[in-house]
RNA sequence: AGGAGUGUAGCUCAGUUGGCCAGAGCAGCGGUCUCCAAAACCGCAGGUCGUGAGUUCGAGCCUCACCGCUCCUG
C-alpha cells in the first residue's frame, strides 16, 4: 500500500495540502514536525486547528509535554508507531512536515551509529570551556583524522564523532553508508515557492499569529519554563515574544524579528528539501 | 530665508595627519547535514564613496558649486 509525502518549508501550504489528500483518499496524516510534537505550543507552531484535526485523523501532534527531550531517535520510535496502526486500521498515512531531517529518516532509515547517553554528557562537560573546543578538536585530530577533516569546524558533530570513536573504537565514517533507499513505496511532493512569495506568506501569517493570541500563549508556557526546556525551547518566536513582554522590543520590532527568523528558517529548509529528497516530486507553488 | 550639520553596500555605521585593490555588523543568497535539526556549522555576493568641477604624482578624506536629508534661528 501506498504512503503519501509532502515536504516543504514553513508556510508552503503542506498541512492544507495533505488535508486535501487524506480527505480524498480516506488517510490519516502523520506530522513529521518537530515542535508541533509539543503540547501547548499551538499558534506559535501553526498546528492544524481541531476542526482540521477532527475532518482527519492527525498523528504525532500534542504527543509531549514541553519539559520532555526529543530527538530523531525519538520521533522514529513515535512516527514508526503511528505508521504502523495506520496500516494496521487499513488506512493510507499521509506523511507531511517540515522537518526534513526527521521525514528523511522516517522515508529511509538510520545507519545503526553506535552511541552511549551517559558518555555523551560526560564528554560534553568535558569539553565545555572556553579552550574546549580546540581540546576536542586536537584530541580528534589525532584520534580520528578521518572525521576531523570533515567535521572539524562543528563541535557538536565533533563531539558525536568523538562518542562513536570511543564506544566502537572505530570512525563514524565507518558506519556511514552513504545514500539509503527508500524503507517502503512513497508518493512524495516538495513545494518549492519563488522566496519572495514564501516571504510574503510568512510576513502575512505572523502577522495573523500574533493577533490571533500568540503572545498570550507564549507568555503562558514561558511561565511554565518553557525556555529552560531541552528541546521545545527551540521553537521560533517565543523567546523573542518574551522579549517584548519584558519590554526590550517594540510590537513593530517584534513581528520584524520573527519574520526574519523564520524566513531564515524557511531558507535552510529550502537548501535542505532541494538536496535530500530526490523521491520528491518538485511542485511549485502557487499551484 | 539665514546658520550649523550630514550625505560611504538593501539597513546601521568604520574609514587614522589625503597614498595597500574602500571595511564591519545586520539583512540577502548558496552549501553541509545519520542522537539538540524551528538546531549546529561553512561559504558567497554586493558600493558611480550624493552630483559636478578643482587642487594634487595621488582624494572617501582638502576647496568650490549644486542637489538631498536633519537640526537651530527667524
Amino acid at each position: 500500500m501506498q504512503t503519501y509525502c509532502i515536504v516543504g518549508p514553513t508556510a508552503s501550504g503542506k498541512s492544507a495540502m495533505a488535508l486535501e489528500i487524506a480527505e480524498k483518499i480516506g488517510g490519516e496524516i502523520v506530522s513529521a514536525d518537530s515542535m508541533q510534537l509539543y503540547r501547548t505550543l499551538d499558534i506559535g507552531c501553526a498546528k492544524p486547528t481541531k476542526e482540521e484535526q477532527r475532518r482527519v485523523p492527525h498523528h504525532l501532534i500534542d504527543v509531549l509535554d514541553i519539559h520532555e527531550p526529543c530527538d530523531i531517535f525519538r520521533f522514529l520510535q513515535l512516527a514508526e508507531k503511528a505508521l504502523e496502526d495506520i496500516r494496521a486500521r487499513g488506512k493510507v498515512p499521509v506523511i507531511a512536515g517540515g522537518t526534513g531531517f526527521y521525514v528523511k529518516a522516517l522515508l529511509r532509515g538510520l545507519d545503526d551509529l553506535p552511541g552511549d547517553r551517559a558518555l555523551r554528557e560526560e564528554l560534553e562537560a568535558e569539553y565545555a570551556g572556553e579552550d574546549g573546543f580546540s581540546r576536542l578538536r586536537e584530541r580528534m585530530k589525532i584520534l580520528d583524522p578521518g572525521a576531523f577533516a570533515k567535521l572539524s569546524d562543528c563541535r557538536r558533530k565533533l563531539l558525536r564523532a568523538l562518542e562513536v570513536r570511543l564506544v566502537s573504537g572505530r570512525s563514524i565514517l565507518d558506519f556511514q553508508n552513504g545514500p539509503r533507499p527508500l524503507r517502503f513505496p512513497v508518493r512524495a511532493w516538495s513545494l518549492v515557492w519563488p522566496p519572495e512569495l514564501l516571504r510574503e506568506r510568512i510576513a502575512q501569517r505572523t502577522h495573523a499569529m500574533l493577533n490571533a493570541g500568540w503572545i498570550d500563549e507564549a507568555e503562558r508556557t514561558i511561565a511554565a519554563g518553557l525556555l529552560h526546556t531541552p528541546t521545545a525551547h527551540q521553537a521560533l518566536g517565543y523567546r523573542l515574544i518574551g522579549e517584548h513582554l519584558a519590554g526590550n522590543l517594540s510590537r513593530a520590532e517584534l513581528e520584524e524579528k520573527i519574520i526574519i527568523a523564520t524566513a531564515q528558517f524557511a531558507r535552510r529548509q529550502r537548501t535542505w528539501f532541494r538536496h535530500q529528497h530526490p523521491e520528491a516530486a518538485v511542485l511549485e507553488m502557487p499551484q
